[in-house]
DNA sequence: CTTTTTCACTTGCCTGGGCAAGTGAAAATA
DNA sequence: TATTTTCACTTGCCCAGGCAAGTGAAAAAG
């Protein structure tokens, strides 16, 4: 029940419902168990590690919190009260941009960046058992091909509106 | 930076990294642009949804609480908290299992099934839009396979702690 | 039969995050 | 130049959800 074999009907057939439920799992569960290995190992949320590690990836540790919060698919606001967790304890530094006082940049501190090495190396084993352990090589590259066309989407219905 | 080369490195890499990326745009946006839908649509979240969907295909349209929070990934303190919202406006009705009283059986009500029903067609559609129509079929089948394995791994991960 | 343990579920407390309104800076308009 | 609009960010209010403690029922132990 609710659903219809029809391929023009607005209902999932069984292979679509199949792969949802599995998609529904993982978006689900996943942050979930992730969230619980780093709050359990590091005190720190899922969220609040892509911050920190997209801040170093940045050139000079440095970036708008706009841009920030594009990268880690995060709201302004969200992302302005883990800085403010951030900025409490030393993990980074937030400043008016010289060149245009609406923004703000935000650079990782030196505590910042070694709580993020510190707590990376379980956080990133727990990735790899979770995500990539169970697959093939091949199916690694198409589940790559895949989430990539789907992220795509879903930025574009995020900022389009 | 923050990532080596060396596969036996605690570190991801490059395929890997991309891969992960954009995983994490869509367990973290994914059900960001479906709770706004159906939000805006509905009056209710994704996960709500989920609860009414699991429940409207189970026999008589009936489960005990403790496995409808299996299926739908969900804490019982969380799906408690829905049920108490169902209960309130006449979608669910609880009552104790007659085979053994600590089990409660949830039935989804006439009120609640119309709910799913007529919110579903908006939501189906905004799942094909973002999650199948970007993909060809041969995407959708590898997709499927690769979502399952992994979900299966997380759900391992979640119920044996 | 009584007591203890083990369940399934609920409640209370606290934090995170969404939305809408507020602030301050730069650009556009007059 | 003065005013309005636009922009980036922050603040306040509210609600959802996690965890740990509490409740009531059934099974196990004595």
């Amino acid at each position: 029940m609710m659903r219809l074999m029809d391929t023009q009907s607005p209902w999932l057939d069984d292979d679509q419902q199949d792969l949802w439920q599995a998609l529904l799992t993982v978006v689900i569960a996943l942050p979930a168990a992730l969230d619980r290995q780093l709050q359990r190992d590091a005190g720190i949320s899922n969220f609040e590690y892509g911050v920190l590690a997209q801040l170093s990836m940045a050139d000079e540790a440095t970036m708008r919190l706009s841009d920030l919060a594009r990268v880690c698919d995060s709201t302004q606001p969200r992302l302005s009260k883990v800085m403010d967790r951030f900025e409490a304890r030393d993990w980074v530094a937030r400043r008016p941009d010289p060149g245009d006082g609406r923004y703000t940049l935000a650079t990782l501190a030196d505590a910042g960046r070694h709580k993020l090495v510190e707590s990376a190396p379980e956080h990133v084993a727990q990735v790899k058992r979770l995500v990539f352990d169970p697959l093939s090589a091949a199916q690694r590259r198409h589940l790559g091909a895949a989430l990539t066309r789907i992220a795509a989407t879903v930025r574009r219905e995020t900022e389009g509106g």
